[in-house]
RNA sequence: UCCGGUGUGGCGCAAUGGUAGCGCAAUCGACUGUUAAUCGAUGUGUUAGAGGUUCGAAUCCUCUCACCGGAGCCA
């Protein structure tokens, strides 16, 4: 017989039918009536289903011991209504197997809450638990619905490598990647010796694939990228992490005014898009993790963002009345202070701050008329802080040659993306999205280490 | 990396210089179409590690490690 998912299981209203669940125990409860109560879950949704084992089933005289909380088991019986309360239907067993037995003892799960720290440290068995599961299966739609999004509108996916030699960009401290004896490095002139490398060339993880992403823009009008990125800073919060997921979309004969639009489109169609779809596991989220998740998600998708410039962000921060640690200047970053007064005080929704000064900027966003501010926007949300950081690009070559000068880069190391501007170039734009921000932000889970299946951090990649 | 906090049975926590305890889980039993069942009984500790102060340290001091929160860097 075919094994029928609980999710599909619980979607049935007739009941009779004979069927197979396979799954693991969440809890048992016995009762000297003569059965036991048995609650399945196999992942596929929030829900378990109950099964109900009759004492004189001869399989469960002698597998009695084996089934605990965290056992694997297969089921079959009859889809029947139930006679208990809090659910509709029960099987009633006709056939049990124990898979994999979890010696109460020693399993670390227990059938009460944990806590999240303690749960990274069994990180191989925290999908077994509500949240966890939960939380991997609005990740699993979130990553449907940004291709889904993407697709609909002609863009093309696109793989920028992860190996790379553009030891540039100002992103962040770079992974590097060799196959040379750390211990014993060759070396010319005392320095060591990259072209006897695997790659013959000094080579690290991405930080972004941005630069490669503009390539394929200026050729195939709109594409995107989604995939992991590597940065390995020194940062100890609950909103990074060394390996992260991030979406790009990079595009031809956009300006920053289109580009502000499609991340808005964009954030408002992902969050409509698990509103509907995963509405057992955002009811959840609302209940348990954040009791506004579900208002807050709802709010943003019918309200329009709040668009202002650098410019008016500093104004209004510095006609505020409120305790900054630190001071507001024209020309100097936001910190994060600042940008949760604004998306939280004075606008309550989120905000998009673009025209930054060109010099706290990187060198490849387009300069203005003005010749002191960039076409860059930074996306805002309450509480997380910034979501998406974008730009229209510098298209002209010698305004990006004197930038990249200025940012003491060497023109040599971007020979190929300077040719961008020689030959063909047209205005572009884009974006990035960081994809484990998102899933926090649509769960409200507090630490970015509970939305990655497979956290990393500063010293710490087990795993 | 900086600032602050925490570290005590399997898990969550208490004990404010004087006998290390509670809840949950586990084990055994009772009871019941049960719902994170309920009731009773039982076992569980190098108080993160090292050193110091003291008649006496989970508690005070020093160092190390781990984790959490905030900041910076960013997505």
């Amino acid at each position: 017989m075919k094994r029928i998912k609980i999710k599909e299981l619980l979607n049935k209203t007739e009941g009779q039918e004979s069927i197979l669940v396979k799954g693991w125990v969440r809890t048992r409860r016995d009762s000297k009536g003569g059965f036991s109560f048995l609650e399945i879950n196999d992942g596929s949704c929030m829900g378990n289903i109950q099964a109900i084992v009759d004492h004189t089933l001869n399989e469960f005289s002698e597998l009695e011991k084996q089934i605990t909380t965290g056992s694997c088991v297969a089921i079959n019986g009859k889809l029947v209504a139930s006679e208990g309360k809090g659910q509709k239907m029960e099987i009633q067993a006709t056939a049990l197997e124990v898979y994999g037995t979890a010696d109460a003892e020693t399993y670390p799960l227990q059938k009460k809450r944990h806590s999240f720290e303690y749960l990274r440290e069994i990180a191989h068995l925290r999908p077994r638990t509500n949240t966890f599961g939960a939380v991997m299966r609005v990740r699993s739609r979130l990553a449907y619905a940004i291709h889904q999004f993407f697709n609909d509108r002609g863009f093309v996916y696109l793989n920028t490598p992860i190996v790379t030699t553009s030891d540039c960009e100002g992103a962040g401290e770079m992974f590097q990647v060799t196959t040379l004896d750390m211990t014993n490095p060759p070396k010319v002139d005392g320095k060591v010796d990259y072209a006897q490398d695997f790659f013959g060339e000094k080579t690290s993880l991405t930080v972004s694939g941005q630069l490669e992403g503009e390539i394929y823009a200026l050729a195939l009008s709109e594409i995107y990228t989604f995939g992991p990125t590597f940065r390995a800073e020194n940062s100890n919060t609950s909103r990074h992490l060394s390996e992260f997921w991030m979406v790009e979309p990079e595009m031809a004969f956009y300006d920053l005014d289109d580009d502000m639009d499609l991340a808005e489109e964009f954030i408002k169609y992902l969050l409509a898009d698990v509103l509907e779809n995963c509405s057992e596991d955002m009811e959840f989220f609302n209940q348990r993790i954040d009791k506004t998740i579900l208002e807050t998600l709802r709010h943003i998708v019918d309200n329009q963002f709040e668009r202002l410039t650098y410019s008016d962000a500093i104004h209004r921060l510095q006609q505020s009345t409120e305790n900054f640690t630190y001071s507001v200047e024209w020309g100097c970053a936001l910190q994060a202070e600042h940008e949760r007064y604004l998306s939280e005080k004075v606008f309550k929704k989120p905000i998009i701050v673009y025209n930054y000064p060109e010099k706290i900027k990187s060198f490849y966003m387009k300069l203005n008329e003005d010749g002191e501010t960039v076409r860059a926007m930074d996306v805002l949300l309450p509480k997380l802080g910034e979501i998406i950081g974008g730009s229209q690009r510098e298209e002209n070559y010698e305004i990006l040659l004197k930038r990249l000068k200025d940012s003491d880069l060497d023109p040599e190391e971007y020979w190929w993306y300077l040719d961008l501007r020689r030959f063909g170039s047209a205005p572009h734009s884009g974006f990035g999205l960081g994809f484990e921000r998102l899933v926090q932000f649509v769960t409200g889970m507090e630490n970015i280490r509970d939305v990655i299946p497979f956290p990393r951090t500063p010293k710490h990649a087990r795993f």
